[in-house]
DNA sequence: TGGATAAGTCAATATGGCTGACGTAATGGC
DNA sequence: GCCATTACGTCAGCCATATTGACTTATCCA
């Protein structure tokens, strides 16, 4: 690639390390970058073998969270997702119509529509899983264990305080070990 | 309307479907799902800054990066971005209008059109990079400094193969200083 | 019984991507 | 000097994902 410049700016910016949000603080380029780069290949992997299904990163979003959540309310997903319900509505129709998730009425609540995946359903999900699995896992290999756990305490203190306890309690966090069934 | 609940199909294998066993161990789900969470609230923090500039998500990965590679080509920028020629266009085309980013006809090669941010540009660069750097910051001071750095490791290895000297070039991780080391 | 909640839907709109096709100017190899 | 290639821009059309707002239906619950 062209050869980039190195920046002309920031650099008389800095003050000593120490301080967090003091105001001339430097920003901590490299991890906004990482996570952007990171993210951007994260998903590419599984965006390519979503077109196979016609599907995008909207369903494997809603498939994930249903497989390993069955049961949840489509008011869950919503909170999860953070999008709207017409946003919703049209991918969770498209995955029902083909046969990845089923929909049954609340046991206790019967206006619910709990969502659970089918056989097709988890097979699709797994499949997506194991991608991702597998670039998490060179990843460990690259940079050591640790830096796994590590990654998993920092990328969880970088979720929304008031999300913690939610994210907590629906990811595999609050899950001690295997977890489904 | 409301009569889209589906048979009782595929209800047989809502629990257990076979999932932890065939070709290896079971997804590290939990990496999976708070690499979604964090990004999603690492990236919402700014959308919703940038919503006063009548600018999205796109505008501000090309403010950042020609403000932080000054001279940066537009073939560099759509390799970094892995977009099209056709995305970028709009996005550049109202930051440049708008007077956040000018363009300079390269020194040695009159084709490119090297990007530069204007101070206003760098101003807003800089707004939405102090965001980040605040939940950044926050997520360190709750996760402890080596998981800041253990994070680095494994963000950066999380990135393709072949991506990977690119973004030591062009990111904080090719300059001296920094997340350095 | 009536207000609140869960879900679904219609309609219009924005944004950020995509493919394909073309055009122009400049570079660089021969 | 010629010509293929590259860098950039743009027109046109399309798709996926998201939004706001308004409305309906069914159900729950105080």
């Amino acid at each position: 690639m062209a050869d980039v410049m190195a920046p002309e700016r920031g650099v008389g910016a800095l003050t000593a390390a120490g301080a967090d949000d003091a105001p001339g603080r430097e920003p901590p380029y490299d991890l906004i970058e990482l996570l952007f780069f990171a993210y951007r290949d994260f998903v590419r992997d599984v965006d390519e073998a979503l077109a196979a299904y016609g599907f995008g990163r909207a369903h494997h979003r809603v498939l994930h969270f249903v497989d390993r959540n069955p049961g949840l309310t489509v008011t869950d997903l919503l909170d999860i997702l953070k999008i709207t319900k017409q946003s919703l509505g049209r991918v969770l129709r498209e995955l029902v119509d083909q046969g990845f998730i089923v929909q049954r009425e609340g046991a206790s609540d019967r206006r619910q529509r709990r969502l659970y995946v089918t056989t097709r359903g988890d097979e699709l999900a797994l499949e997506l899983a194991r991608l991702q699995s597998a670039r998490i896992g060179r990843a460990i290999e690259l940079a050591g264990p640790e830096a796994g756990d590590a990654a998993r305490r920092f990328l969880y203190a970088m979720v929304d305080r008031d999300e913690r306890g939610k994210v907590e309690k629906l990811t595999a966090l609050g899950r001690p070990r295997g977890g489904g069934a």
